[in-house]
RNA sequence: GCCCUGGUAGUGUAGUGGUCUAUCAUCCGAGCCUGUCGAGCUCGGGACUCGGAUUCAAAUUCCGGCCGGGGCGCCA
């Protein structure tokens, strides 16, 4: 055999008839008939039948046959038309090589009949990925972050790689993972704020990263996960938040874009995506209140929506035609300390929601080093913990902006998956840590 | 952090004090079958989360551990 595969399966066309060609993947079923079986192999791109007659070559199909499902095999053989047969064509076995044995019986079925739990399927990651309709969450999220990287240079942002490991906890509040750093006490990234912020006065005035999040809460719900990746960005020389909410809402267009020509996968995920209108909608902070209120709801001003107001809202503007929205000019007490402030008692911070659920948040920033400090203090913080954040202030820093877009969320709203660990090829939640 | 909930073959389930020697499907194994594609048929295999308590009797009731699922708060 001259290699392993000269073609992957849904690329065989009529040319190929009549010639000898070789094929490899996973053997996915073996339907032995008697004196002719049936093997389907799986590649990366599909699925295809070699077809083993006993009469003709009673070695080959005798071997074919007795392998275990899910073994990796390479099989050289002639390319036959047939009507029967997937795609069209058979493949008629002249040599055979087992590269794997799997072990049976399987941990977790393929192809089998019975639905397996979310659990069973994350511990056996490995094979649950061999489904096509689980590839196809991944392949639409690499095309999304593509399009991502594709927006943001276009605009002349610049990817940069911010520091995991820190000394302090970025923004207080949510709770961080601790751990030991030599001698020292270190604490895992809850995002790259305090970063990225700092970047504003090196003169790079547009950044952005693709980074982790880590998370030390200790929930368990369908939407939370411990660690999890994001969209961060960061642009300086804004006039205001406008400017960070035009590119926010070119970014989403441009990845639901990419998303809906995902064509194949979309079909095996059964889901439709929808490009949305631009420019989306800005809706105030107050008007949202007044309107959920005015809804039956029983909203302080100044209080945060629960998960129950924002279904609702989602609802009320889904009527309007908005299926995303922003909601700006947030109470300052409801935003983090770095958020700018507005008059009073508002801020220049926004959130954009999709169908309900916030799928970003972000801000103009404090670039006065004196006012941050105040927001410090008005926040319970230690200006003393962030004194190497604090002085990058000190030395000329430009208005700035930025947001956060979570990546798992995102692709839940995308294609409607029920639960945030199948957005994540190994996720970390409460109790899992392996796989 | 708070609240609710669950754990039966490899997988997914039925069974809620007593012929349970535990159901069914899938799966695995042996066999039959020359056009399967959820192949079909015959035969066989395989399980009660762990520890303690109650009881004549526990998969089933109670307590605890371990491991899950979900909601709230918070957030992405």
């Amino acid at each position: 055999m001259e290699s392993l595969r000269t073609h992957y399966s849904i690329d065989v066309t009529s040319k190929e008839f009549g010639k000898i060609i070789s094929v490899a993947g996973w053997i996915e079923d073996i339907r032995n008939i008697g004196s002719i079986a049936f093997i389907i192999l799986r590649d990366r791109k599909g699925t295809l039948q070699i077809t083993a007659l006993k009469k003709q070559h009673k070695e080959i199909f005798d071997k074919l046959v007795n392998i275990s499902r899910e073994s990796v095999i390479s099989v050289e053989g002639l390319c036959q038309q047939s009507d029967k047969a997937r795609n069209g064509y058979e493949i008629i076995p002249n040599e055979v090589n087992i590269l794997s044995n799997a072990e049976t019986p399987l941990p977790l079925g393929v192809v089998d009949k019975i639905e397996s739990e979310l659990e069973t399927r994350l511990d056996n990651r490995f094979i649950d990925l061999r489904k096509q309709e689980i590839q196809a969450i991944f392949k639409i999220r690499n095309e999304i972050i593509a399009a991502v990287h594709e927006y943001l240079r276009k605009e002349h942002f610049i990817e940069v790689h911010t520091p995991n490991i820190i000394a302090s906890s970025s923004e207080g509040g949510t709770d961080v993972f601790k751990l030991k750093y030599f001698e020292k006490e270190a604490f895992l990234a809850q995002s790259p704020q305090l970063y990225k912020q700092m970047l504003m006065s090196t003169g790079l005035d547009r950044v952005y990263e693709i980074a982790w999040y880590f998370r030390a809460e200790e929930h368990n719900t369908r939407r939370h996960l411990n660690e999890s990746t994001a969209v961060d960005l960061e642009m300086a020389f804004i006039k205001d938040e406008e400017d960070v909410m035009k590119i926010l809402e070119n970014l989403v267009y441009n990845m639901w874009k990419r998303a809906s020509l995902c064509k194949e996968e979309l079909d095996i995920l059964n889901q439709k995506v929808t490009v949305p209108k631009l420019p989306f909608k800005r809706v105030k902070y107050d008007d949202v209140i007044d309107n959920l209120n005015k809804n039956n709801c029983n909203l302080q001003w100044g209080a945060d929506l629960g998960s129950e107001e924002e279904k609702l809202l989602g609802e009320i503007m889904k009527k309007q035609g908005h299926e995303f929205y922003f909601i700006t000019k947030y109470p300052i007490e409801a935003k983090p300390f770095y958020t700018m402030p507005e008059e009073e008692k508002y801020s220049r911070g926004f959130d954009l929601a999709c169908k309900g659920v916030e799928i970003a948040s972000g801000s103009q920033r404090i670039h006065d080093v004196d006012l941050l400090i105040n927001r410090l203090n008005a926040c319970n913080l230690n200006p003393k913990d962030f004194e190497s954040y604090l002085k990058a202030f000190r030395f000329g820093m430009p208005p700035h902006g930025g947001f956060g877009f979570g990546i798992e969320r995102f692709l839940m709203n995308l294609l409607d998956i029920k639960n945030i660990r199948e957005c994540i090829l190994f996720p970390r939640d409460r109790t899992r840590l392996t796989p």
